[in-house]
DNA sequence: TGTGATATTAAACAACGTTTAATATTATTG
DNA sequence: CAATAATATTAAACGTTGTTTAATATCACA
């Protein structure tokens, strides 16, 4: 039961330990093997009191979503002091590959599962706040190589779309446990490899 | 002595049939929103009889999946006779993007989801057939490539890779409704477009 | 001290994937 | 044709799941 124990100790935000609870067993056991009652379990509350601070699973989803694209967008701005635009662009596209070889399973959030994007689509959300200061953040810095004779002919957000697709494409076989099935001669550093192959044509001027 | 082979031929006929219902469910509905019963519903049959000709529901989809994987490498196989290795694979791209956009649900197994990789796990099955002809189909065409001159200093391996993750992404970000959210200016032919901007850069020589 | 608001819980609901044991159907043999 | 063996199919149950309900415990304040 646990629940004289848990009424010793401090009761702060409630709210805070359920996110909390949620990210770590998120990370231990996967999304599909953690459920309401685990995460209860988990604060030693019953499984009721989640829906006091949650309308459903997929606001909590939502919730380390959001939190995840902060943290990204973090990543990707320490590299905002370069000042040639290719080289800028070249090292957040590092940082950006970091981020989901390091937090997997926020990245699943944030950029394949449907629970949070189903939670802004029920509460009519129309901005992807977290998706949209990635894109922009890229897309400045594509504006910035086009005017320095990159990109010859293409539009700012059609490149813009295509590089954050291959940087998401890089990850997601990855973490989609795709690219270590597949029959390769160098499984070594193949995810840092295909990216200096794409750095490469980035350089094309 | 027929009777053995008349049954054999009834046994897959109702294997074929739960796959049919299946696929068909699964476009309607979605993965999420179609259950086993609802599958022995849809061909009047009890829901126990499924698990006389699949082991569980993984199985259901990595057949599903395998056959996603022959129609994609036919549809990429149509380009196969273009002679410029270049030209050939920009035509294999566009084939590639094209399938996902037709065959989202399909595509999302194929490339996304966990349970026909989990089914493979469980078979200690070592070898991703469908994955593996995709990837050999583009190394081929790299490998030509860089005889040409392309991808200089870059490994086949590593640019396949690459330009795979570019496909992949452009259309996964789509399916997984990412696209769709994004603060864009021109939304149409977005993919098309940030394929272009691809083609642009595989160009350099 | 008593009352009303709030926090928390226990219990139930319908649906899920899966397994079990029983039954219906078919094939084979005496 | 009848009896038995083999197979195909089902009904019912199990332990989950996310979520809702109504009851209860706790707390602030009159």
């Amino acid at each position: 039961m646990g629940v004289a124990e848990r009424k010793l100790r401090e009761k702060e935000n409630l709210r805070t330990m359920i996110l909390n609870s949620a990210r770590s067993l998120f990370f231990k056991h996967g999304y599909e093997k953690t459920s309401i009652r685990n995460i209860a379990d988990n604060i030693e509350y019953s499984p009721g009191i989640i829906y006091h601070y949650f309308r459903d699973k997929n606001e909590i989803f939502h919730s380390l979503h959001n939190e995840g694209f902060i943290n990204l967008k973090a990543e990707m701005e320490s590299s905002v002091t370069i000042a040639d635009p290719m080289g800028r662009m070249k090292a957040m596209g590092k940082k950006y590959i970091q981020f989901p070889l390091d937090n997997p399973i926020i990245y699943e959030l944030m950029f394949t599962l449907e629970a949070p994007i189903e939670h802004m689509i029920q509460d009519k959300e129309q901005v992807w706040a977290g998706g949209d200061a990635i894109f922009d953040l890229l897309k400045k810095c594509v504006r910035e190589c086009i005017m320095m004779g990159y990109f010859r002919g293409q539009t700012a957000e059609a490149t813009t779309y295509m590089i954050l697709a291959t940087l998401h494409g890089l990850v997601s076989l990855k973490i989609s446990k795709r690219s270590n099935l597949i029959n390769l001669n160098e499984k070594e550093n193949l995810i840092n490899n295909s990216f200096m192959a794409f750095s490469y044509m980035l350089d094309r001027q």
